[in-house]
DNA sequence: GATGAATGAGAATTCATTCAT
DNA sequence: GATGAATGAATTCTCATTCAT
């Protein structure tokens, strides 16, 4: 048998089409990221059948990252709110450490070119690690909502926090106490 | 004089670049949207200069109506509770009634295609139409945050209430009610 | 009857074609044209059936223009040194004082989308005008050679003082001179 | 390794253009040179960055190939007239020989899109080729202009000389030698 | 497996010409 | 006649994908 496929080499596909799609979007060209990985143009289309196939990957990469991160030190053993902090913490900050990641999802997430099989499971790989802080949220306005609606809620809110953070990075503290404040009451009242 | 240029060919290409771009993204060829328009695909670049301009149009033409959506009928002399209500209402209401419009304004939104110069007069026009609006929320957990970063709150909950009212249909009266009260908890408390 | 077709306005369009196509070659747009000429872009086309009529008119009316200049003045009783160095002088000063005549001349003359007909009918009418000129010259190495290549001489030589002095307007005096003499010696010995 | 660039479809492309410009002039359709080539449409692209490029190494391609033509056997440690005689005879022998090399080469050499540092490459790579050839012309009467002038004039003659000898090929021989005498005499006497 | 040249189907524009006003 | 919007064929160039090396 001949070598192996090179994990470095997919890895380094997939870290080059974050940052050219964060910048250019999905229309960015894929001899542009195989460049900037360092690989040949056609060797990106050993590691992945055509350029759809990369982007639902890459989706599916960044959201596994932004999973583990939120996971990664969970406090089983603490409050419901030292809980949701922690997620909130951790999501907020996964977004201001790599705002390039943040972007290029970003652009996925309103791409047609992800299809709906990825999102379903990009999702269920998300319900599975954060089953129960989803569960454990949804008190006040949003109790007889969709567990979902409020993970939605806490995503959109986030989302926007990060979005304030790129642009004041030294207020980054401020806007990730106010906003968990703000998504908490939101929330539990 | 020749034939003066038509309104209402310009808003055909408006119209049928909203739905192709909900559909395809900001990717979408300008000869389909010509096609759906009625138009020949030349006459696209009588009305809008090159594509970039047709989307930068396009972005500002959505903003401008959703903003008039949200004034419209706007109760000034009510409860500040009952004026927020109202714009949550008509923002939830607009999205809900035209999908497409929606869709379109998040493909563009995370476009590089549309400049800052346009974010900045779409925001403007915004600021001004909303003014009084976001002026008046943030107590609460926001209130040392300026009060951008409240419209955006609002805007990013409302925006995840219409996504849930788009998958279910029957339930937008709860969606839309349930995701007002969050929103009101998270800015006023 | 209607406006009869306006003199004034055929000759701006013709005098705007010189300017463009000095500039961009043949393939300059019509609207182009039509914009400097102060006509509608349709106005272009009731002057002119198409664009090739435009240029293959604009080619003979260029020819006639010089073949006037030569001629103007032309002092039939003097000796054949006198009458050949006016012509000289006339066409070497026609090319500099219209440089832009001169380099939509240029641009047509190896343009394929002048016919042959109207290449004949240039050489013609220019034939008339210099029949004189021609069949006086040709003396010395060009004498057992057709007159039209002694003619052409002098013009390919005239054209390259021309350019000369296009580059040098303060030596036109002398590149004129030195050029008639050359010319004059080629032919003449 | 992949495939290397070929050399072979490099100039089978600049021959197509070569043939293509002479006929329809630098509005020459891309596609047209391309089939010409036998190579794809997009290939030409790969081999020269833009139409421009393309246009711009054919008029140096061009020059250079007439440029070592005329050097070829130059006979160094003959008589100077010889010497004269021999690059003349090379200039337009090489023109009646390509006449579509020579046509291509009167549409580059009006055209707008042959660049200043073009014109001045190819300038300079002929003014070293000719160097001596152009110090030991310009006696008689050019030989107070520059010597650029005198090239210039048998440039011009010789080209008149191609032109007679492309419409009546029998008469070759005449017109390089009568066309001769005439240069030698313009430009020595 | 890796490379990057080759391919040709689009994509955005341009532009001569027509024709409604 | 004059105007300039409308048309759509033609043009340059891009890019995902294939395949010879």
């Amino acid at each position: 048998m001949a070598r192996p496929l090179s994990q470095d080499k997919r890895n380094a596909i997939l870290e080059a089409a974050t940052e050219v799609v964060a910048q250019l979007g999905v229309g960015a060209p894929t001899a542009k990221i195989a460049k900037l990985a360092g690989v040949a143009e056609g060797t990106l289309f050993t590691y992945f059948r055509n350029k759809d196939e990369l982007l639902n990957q890459l989706y599916l990469g960044l959201k596994a990252d932004l999973g583990r991160a939120m996971t990664t030190g969970y406090p089983s053993d603490k409050s419901l709110l030292e809980r949701s902090r922690h997620v909130w913490n951790r999501l907020v900050g996964w977004g201001s450490a790599h705002p390039l990641k943040r972007k290029a999802m970003a652009q996925l997430g309103v791409s047609e070119r992800i299809t709906e099989k990825t999102r379903k499971i990009a999702g269920q790989a998300f319900a599975e690690i954060s089953a129960t802080i989803r569960q454990s949220l949804a008190g006040g306005a949003l109790k007889n909502q969709p567990p979902a609606f409020a993970a939605a809620i806490m995503s959109a809110m986030a989302d926007t926090t990060m979005e304030f953070i790129a642009r004041e990075p030294p207020r980054a503290k401020h806007y990730t106490k106010a906003g968990f404040e703000a998504f908490w009451k939101a929330v539990t009242q």
